[in-house]
DNA sequence: CATTTCGTTCATTTTTCACTGAACACACTA
DNA sequence: TAGTGTGTTCAGTGAAAAATGAACGAAATG
């Protein structure tokens, strides 16, 4: 095996395992290989090569960069004399990763806070239990909103 | 609807929202929803009132709680005199349901790291970039350890 | 204008996975 | 010992999500 197929191969890897990590985050395989490829090229990537590398069909591609892009993870980018539509990895990507994490744990503790809310005084046992449930995610959230801090600070 | 009923009608509410925020979390709907019944409750709930109360089958009720208790979210309890078994939520729940998260991210981060090693030395450009990725995790790793000493501290 | 190239849409297929329920093993009980 | 209650297992089911691919509209090209 040359070198460059032993990278190409190393490449393919990485690709494939951000895949499954991307599935176990919620994310669809396709999105996490997407962005698996445009953080290993680290340049503008065509919809077309995207759609040919990773060997599935343009619609995939084309629902994939949507969430992505909805996300603010990647950008569409045009390049000169070339109709393609091109991405890239987007400034914040990180920060908006974990900006969707927060979000998430955030509105579970809005949620719990609600029902909260509707208990009579009464129900002093599961009020106080829920209020610790709530409490949980707002750890998280808090948690997640310092590690965005973190990651915009380490630019 | 008596005051009664309407609490009932909370309670319900409250387990059926647990359910698919945890849906969104990557855990099965039933198992939130076990949770979700142990923390409202606040005491050790039979087996058979965790299936006849959520309305679904035995072999569910026996595999979300046996998810549960490798996560020591919640622990088996016995009660002197009845042969069912019992549930109570974890001393460490929400500590352990944290740690889970992290558990994950900084498998993530190794496994990226996995890569880097494998990359020649020439490859400078991905080395960087993945690099960038793996310390992602990393910061979400530490966010989410620091979150549960904090977890840990409040008790 | 006709043709080609794009990306999107959406009906359909495929896949995945939670959930069911019958069969089972085990332990009490009468 | 037969009978009952209890939890687990696992093959099968069903529903939701992912992915496909044909049809389509828009825009560039000749």
């Amino acid at each position: 095996m040359t070198k460059t197929e032993e990278i190409a191969q190393i490449r393919e890897e990485f690709i494939e395992k951000i895949g499954v990590i991307a599935q176990g985050e919620g994310l669809p395989r396709i999105a996490g290989r997407v962005l698996a490829t445009l953080v290993y090229d680290g340049q503008r990537v065509s919809f077309g090569e995207l759609a040919n590398g990773l060997g599935v069909s343009r619609g995939s591609i084309s629902s994939s960069v949507r969430l992505l892009e909805e996300r603010q993870i990647i950008k569409r980018v045009a390049k000169a004399g070339d109709r393609q539509d091109y991405f890239e990895v987007a400034e914040d990507a990180f920060i908006n990763l974990i900006e969707t994490s927060a979000v998430r744990a955030r509105r579970a503790c809005k949620d719990i806070a609600g029902t909260i809310e509707k208990l009579p005084q009464s129900e002093t046992g599961p009020h106080s239990r829920l209020k610790t449930y709530a409490n949980f995610y707002d750890v998280i959230d808090a948690a997640l909103v310092d590690a965005a801090k973190q990651m915009r600070d380490r630019k």
